[in-house]
DNA sequence: TGCCATAGGCACCCAAAGGTAAGAAATGGC
DNA sequence: GCCATTTCTTACCTTTGGGTGCCTATGGCA
């Protein structure tokens, strides 16, 4: 396989990665700051989260038989459960066309994006160390067995 | 609040994510690796286990009791169970000095640093972010009350 | 003599996450 | 007049995550 998984990431989205990388060094921080952040990180790092956001990022708009189609595996119930989650939190918006059958769009928004690009670092950690994973699990589940 | 927690990174670590940062245009994948990838983030995406990597990262080696207590609310079983999930996985060392009363060490291997460098972008998204997501909160339980 | 501390293992139990399935509403096409 | 289509909702049931409590070993110390 000559081009890894980490193509799935276009330039410019990698590159709108960078605005999270200029910081302060580490002082103390507000308790209740960091319950909030940990409670947030817990919600958006959900796996169905992670895996519409990658797929509305690289595709657009996209409607709700069509995200359920794509994101292979999941219910009904959870698609309709975490894309109204998303919405929630401003991820993204959800157009409802007032036609028969019924059509709804979604679609990232700037925020969806941004979280996104945040996510892209780990998404090229797991395809570049997917194969050191699997060594380290092996050696381990050999040492006693 | 003058400085935010995205200071809970040193400006090295921050600039260790870089490396995440140079790739190609995207194309298609495999879908047998692309699953291995998702399985992989669901494992590693796991809330004590961005939180043990994110304590380890910033206090070094720590022993078992150590670290029970920095993660609130974390109780014996979980710990137990996602200290050795992350041995397994090659993100952390586990060293057992044979005495009385026993003392085991946990330290992240560069593995688990370059992973704890990877969320580091999620965290300074979620707590720039916070506010952002809770006002997009209170608006869509407005909508409908 | 007997209690404490440390790092777990093990068994039992409850709550929550998630799957399955059925139904609703509206309308153009047959 | 009936059916298909699309986007859900609701009810029910199973599976899993995770908590609690009890167990061990051993040397130091009161």
């Amino acid at each position: 396989m000559a081009n890894p998984l980490e193509s799935r990431f276009a330039t410019a989205e990698i590159a709108a990665a960078e605005q999270y990388l200029d910081h302060d060094p580490p002082t103390e921080l507000d308790p209740r700051v960091e319950r909030l952040v940990n409670e947030l990180i817990g919600r958006v790092a959900d796996k169905w989260t992670m895996l519409i956001l990658e797929l509305l990022e690289e595709r657009g708009t996209l409607r709700f038989t069509e995200v359920g189609r794509a994101v292979e595996g999941i219910s009904q119930k959870m698609l309709t459960q975490t894309l109204r989650q998303m919405e929630r939190d401003g991820l993204l918006t959800r157009t409802v066309h007032p036609v028969v059958p019924p059509r709804v769009d979604y679609a990232l928004t700037p925020l969806g994006n941004s979280l996104s690009a945040a996510f892209c670092g780990v998404w090229v950690w797991a395809e570049r160390n997917l194969a050191t994973v699997e060594d380290a699990r092996a050696r381990f589940d050999a040492r006693d067995a």
